[in-house]
DNA sequence: GTGGTCTAGACCACG
DNA sequence: GTGGTCTAGACCACC
């Protein structure tokens, strides 16, 4: 399992870890039942607090994606997040006008898409 | 200028005007030269603290796409924002592992995506 | 707002706090758009820490009943909670259980559990 | 003996076999001088650790409900729980604050419970 | 060994 | 002034 946190990205870290997480699911790369590492080992990896990855570990519980068990340890449940529609289309929205604000044409977007897509693709699935 | 605040959203104000606003840029309803409301204005329709549109204001300004006078409002100055490619990647990335862990297709993806980008080039540009 | 935390009580505190608002709006003494008192405060009332106000806050808020907005303060949004069944009939069953265990009649139990209820309806609703 | 765990459940496993064997005794199941399973055999029927089981008895022996003879098993030497007033008061007023919450009106709340109690004291007591 | 809760205190983001 | 995040470190609950 490879975590990296950047620096530089404002977003909270353990926001960013849900996001890592978040993408090995949808890439294959933990597949269910899957144990995730002990929240000890990767606050230590990345040189983060404990809390702040049980933080994000929490988040990916309470979107139904792994189950914690006290005392167990954390298991990949399932590779399908629960999402209203606006949830799922408010960020793509915004991610495309960032895209297209920063001038690229309808078909260059397209391209990028479908580069980042078989990306998340690759591993099976 | 239509600009409205979603309560479920819960993403901050501030950043949700400053979306709305880039999306009206982006669809070429706010053209380079043309006027911004007052700060002041905005905040009565929208019904939020002043200081809440001036942020959303000084952001645009940061990213370029507008140009705030002391004393003389804010124009739209460009078209085109200010961005580093990770700031482009990063959402949308997150955005397409939402959509991948919803269970969609690689087309289905693709012809929501085609769908968007449609909307945001429908005003011309 | 009367909240108090109970030493002898084994749950954790900021799950005894959630119980505490939840009553209070149960019985209509926290009506929708009220707002609550600042994590701060409640914190400071208590003698706890601000994260363990603010961790009850956000379960209420995860359950619906409130919304925080950054900045600005919670407010009961709602004084209907979201339950399945089971998260219903569970708790139900075990506390009856133990009354049963008690050595209490049916007579009794059903005697205890109207007062119970004429507490929680007491304030309007 | 039939107990069963419920993955669903967040509570601990330990006190859901409590919970379960609470209800055994209650509902006259399991009556006074009936020996338990030995903890390793519960514990391989339910696929789980034998010191959960074990935790379990042993709050069951705290609760007086059972006696645990070392090398000579465990028996059910009481259908009458110890336990104080606030420790049976505080989970039914939780419960039922919840159903509240719930939007059950008194009257449907007071079926609810007289349907549970009925169960429980179905066989015979 | 695992995760859960809590503290004290810092600093940031938001309105 | 509001809530949000993070740290370092402690202690507890569970398996």
């Amino acid at each position: 399992m490879f975590i990296s946190i950047d620096e530089k990205d404002r977003r909270p870290i353990y926001l960013q870890v849900v996001d890592e997480i978040k993408a090995l699911i949808a890439r294959g790369e933990l597949k269910e039942g899957t144990p995730l590492p002990p929240v000890r080992q990767v606050a230590a990896n990345l040189g983060v607090n404990l809390n702040t990855i049980a933080t994000a570990y929490r988040e990916l519980q309470e979107e139904g994606l792994i189950s914690i068990k006290h005392g167990a340890g954390a298991i990949v449940t399932s590779s399908r997040a629960n999402n209203s529609d606006d949830n799922l289309r408010r960020p793509l929205k915004a991610a495309l006008t960032q895209l297209v604000l920063a001038g690229l044409s309808s078909t260059e977007i397209l391209e990028i898409v479908a580069e980042e897509l078989k990306q998340l693709f690759k591993g099976a699935k």
